[in-house]
DNA sequence: GTCTACTGACCGAATGTTCGGTAAACACTT
DNA sequence: AAGTGTTTACCGAACATTCGGTCAGTAGAC
């Protein structure tokens, strides 16, 4: 019931969302320079030259995923509950939907974090994710500006080294195994907030 | 006086290891796959084929970059500091000397931690890689079993996020700018152990 | 008959690597 | 000091292969 006849007629085979996701996969198992268009053909079941009946090429693939991820942290920034309330809940919160966002959309976010900016397409996604890099910097400093942050660590520090915890899920994180977005970021802000030591 | 005369007669120019270092460079730019022959020829200032006069092609330079952190590493494992004591003072230990050996050798570090296993050279890294991940997974749990470590979080977790945030390190790095290898392992260290919050 | 979703043949450019040649620096003899 | 031979460190051209991408043609659903 939920797409008894998504579009008029169709033959069975590839739309560009289909092919966007199944080439995101490949892009995270070689890298996006590692992977031709022929490891796509050969995922995908068809030949190269099918894939640009659905897609212009191999850089809107990256563009188009780039987007998916960055439109969610920035959807992240726009919320009211990033504005609301003293910077260290604001903080929380946004750390916590970090790794909601990560979770949920995981290949998409993998992806944009490899990024290196070798071309117009990955420097324009390097300087979106940055903007939301400054975003939590600024979150960060005012927490410790409000006396809620242990005096004795630089902000910036600890804003990469937080963010670097969240970051690497992506590179060990299996949805099937277990632990959902909630049970990550419980671990993480108890370690990074509240300390491992007993 | 360090190297009066290195070798009986050299008419100036490069070597296997100055290669390996201007190579290992470019790397992290654009990435391993992202780099061409051509790239590594104009960043050394002469032609392709003059590279191959040094290093036998380019995943020899990959291979050796790679040894050089991982050697690191495996010299860490080794050490008897990382055998004697509580659990918890090993791990500590063994986080301030990772990071330590992720400054000393930043590149090459970098490198290996943005490996995916494209080729049979990146697998037998990541495989060696995959050793000393477990070799702190176990840390982590024996120092949960002695009481040491909050019970309220997963050990396979703690250790996924604690060396997330180590490893993050690479990405955002500059020697240039202040911060010693014992800062930042002293800022991780409060957090993770200590926890953020006064 | 028309439209969808392809295939297969092909293009020019770029890739990693090889090879023949060579100018300069050195060692050795005279 | 001059001449000879060898080694070092490179260049330029070419190699086969792979790359991303194009295009004419077509089988099958409508």
């Amino acid at each position: 019931m939920a797409t008894p006849t998504p579009t008029r007629h169709r033959k069975r085979g590839h739309d560009p969302e289909s092919v966007l996701s199944i080439a995101v996969g490949v892009f995270n198992e070689r890298g996006y320079d590692g992977t031709s268009m022929e490891d796509l053909a050969r995922a995908l079941g068809v030949t190269k030259s099918a894939i640009y009946y659905h897609v212009p090429g191999k850089e809107q693939l990256l563009a188009r995923a780039l987007d998916r991820a960055l439109d969610g942290l920035f959807e992240l920034m726009a919320d009211e509950r990033a504005a609301s309330g003293t910077a260290i809940e604001r903080l929380e919160w946004v750390v916590r939907q970090s790794v909601r966002i990560l979770v949920d959309r995981l290949p998409y976010v993998t992806l944009l974090l490899r990024v290196r900016g070798n071309s117009g397409t990955e420097q324009a996604a390097l300087e979106r994710r940055r903007e939301f890099d400054r975003f939590i910097g600024r979150l960060v400093t005012e927490a410790a500006a409000e006396g809620d942050i242990r005096p004795d660590v630089d902000p910036a520090l600890v804003t990469r080294l937080l963010f670097g915890a969240v970051t690497s899920i992506s590179e060990w994180y299996q949805p099937a195994r277990g632990a959902s977005a909630d049970d990550l970021a419980d671990a993480l802000l108890k370690m990074a907030f509240g300390g491992l030591r007993v």
